[in-house]
DNA sequence: GGCAAACGGACGCGACTTGTCCATTTAAAT
DNA sequence: ATTTAAATGGACAAGTCGCGTCCGTTTGCC
C-alpha cells in the first residue's frame, strides 16, 4: 500500500556485481515485492512461487531469475515490514505524549503485523538485530507510559509485546461478520484495560447482529 | 482431555440401523475421536487423515471404515466442543456473580476454541443450531453484567464475541517464550478494559525475558 | 473351531509446488 | 533501422503429499 519498497527492492536487484539492470528487469522486481506483500497478507504461509508470480503478473520463470528463491523474496518482504514497524515505534517515542505514542504504536504495529500473518513465524526468528531494536523500542515505551502513570505497572514489556501479537483482526465468528474496524474497537478495550485512569470512548459504533 | 467423547462416538457408529458394533469397533472409534480432537488443536486446519489415524493407532483403512470421511469426523468434534462450550455457558448463567460468571465463560470459551483452532473456520457455519444456542447465551451473559453495571454499557454482546475470538494463545513472539498462563493474563486485561470499576489483580507474575 | 466383522497398510490417483529450459520478445545501443 | 544480449513466459519434469480403496490377514464372538 504505501510502503517504501524501494530498500527492499534495490537489496534483490544488487545480486550481481556493478551491472545496471534493464527497465523492465527492474519493473518486475518490484511488482514481485508488491505482489508477494499482498499475498503474504492474504494467504499466509500457504503463498506459493507461482502464486506471487500470477498475481505480480510475471512469469514464474521471471520470479526465479529475479528473486532467486521463494525464502529470499519472503525474507526481504518481512525485513521491509519490520523495518517500518521499527518506524512507527520510533515516531512513537518522538511523541510527548506517552499514552497517545504508545497507542499510536499499538495499532500500527497489529495492522502491520497482521499483514505479514505468520509468515515471520514460518520464516523463525531469522532477523535477530532488527528484532531486537523492536523489544528495545518497545520496552522503551512501555516505560515511559508507566512512568508517567498512565500505564499499569503490574506488567512487563514483555507482558505487552504477547498483548499486541495477542489481538488478531478477526473478520466473523457465530455468523457475524465483522466490518472494518472491529479489531479497532477490541484494541481499544484492550488499551483500556492497560490504562491507568478510567476507560475511553470507543472508536466506531457496537456492532449490531445481521448486517 | 476431560471431554465426554460419548455424544460423537455414539453418532458415528450409528450410521448403519441397529446393528450393535464389535468391540473394537468401538474402541476404535473412540480413539479417533480423541485423536481428532487433540490433532485438530495442535494442527488446525493442516490436520489429516492418516496423522489422525497414526496418532489414534489404527490403520487408514480403518479411518475410512468407521468415519466415513475427514469432514465427519471433523465435524462431529466441532459439534462436540461447541456443546462444552454451550455447557459452560450454562454454568456461567447459573453464577449468582454476573461478573464471575461471565469471566469464568470467557477463559473457558477461549481455551476451547483455541483447541479447535481454526477447524471451525474450513468447515464454515455449518452448525447453525449449536450456533444459535451460543450467541443466546452469550447475549444473556453480556446483557446480565451490563444490567449488574459491572461491564462496560457501549458495548454490544457482538463486539464481545468478537473480543473473545480475538484473544489467541501465542506462545511465542520476538524471541520470548510464553508461560502458560500468558494467555490468562491477556485476558484478565482484556476483562478489565470491559469491566466498569477499578482493575483487578493479574494471574501469575509478569514475564521477564530469557526463560 | 468357524465365520463374518474388522483391521492395517501398501498402492493408485490426482492435486500442488518447486524450479528449469528454451523459443520468443524487447530494451537499448549503434 | 538494425543488431544483440538481456529478459520474458509458460510448458514441463520431478518430487511431495493427501485422499480413499482394496485385499490378504487378524480377531471378536457364537
Amino acid at each position: 500500500m504505501m510502503s517504501t519498497i524501494e530498500r527492499a527492492v534495490e537489496r534483490l536487484l544488487d545480486d550481481g556485481s556493478g551491472y545496471l539492470p534493464r527497465a523492465d528487469a527492474r519493473r518486475n522486481v518490484e511488482r514481485l515485492v508488491t505482489a508477494a506483500r499482498e499475498a503474504a497478507a492474504e494467504l499466509g504461509d500457504q503463498v506459493t512461487a507461482h502464486e506471487i508470480a500470477r498475481r505480480a503478473g510475471v512469469g514464474v520463470g521471471t520470479f526465479y531469475r529475479r528473486v532467486g528463491s521463494l525464502e529470499t523474496l519472503l525474507h526481504a518482504v518481512l525485513d521491509e515490514v519490520l523495518g517500518e514497524i521499527t518506524a512507527k515505534a520510533d515516531e512513537a517515542l518522538a511523541d510527548d505524549d506517552p499514552w497517545a505514542g504508545f497507542t499510536a504504536f499499538a495499532s500500527a504495529y497489529i495492522r502491520l503485523r497482521n499483514e505479514l500473518c505468520d509468515i515471520n513465524e514460518t520464516l523463525g526468528d531469522v532477523l535477530g538485530d532488527a528484532r531486537d531494536g523492536l523489544r528495545d523500542r518497545i520496552r522503551r515505551l512501555v516505560r515511559r507510559a508507566q512512568k508517567a502513570k498512565v500505564m499499569r505497572t503490574d506488567v512487563s514489556w514483555e507482558d505487552v509485546a504477547f498483548l499486541l501479537v495477542g489481538v488478531t483482526r478477526p473478520d466473523h465468528t457465530m455468523g457475524l461478520h465483522a466490518g472494518e474496524l472491529q479489531w479497532e474497537r477490541n484494541l481499544q478495550i484492550m488499551l483500556d484495560g492497560l490504562r491507568t485512569p478510567q476507560p475511553s470512548r470507543l472508536p466506531g459504533r457496537p456492532l449490531r447482529a445481521q448486517a
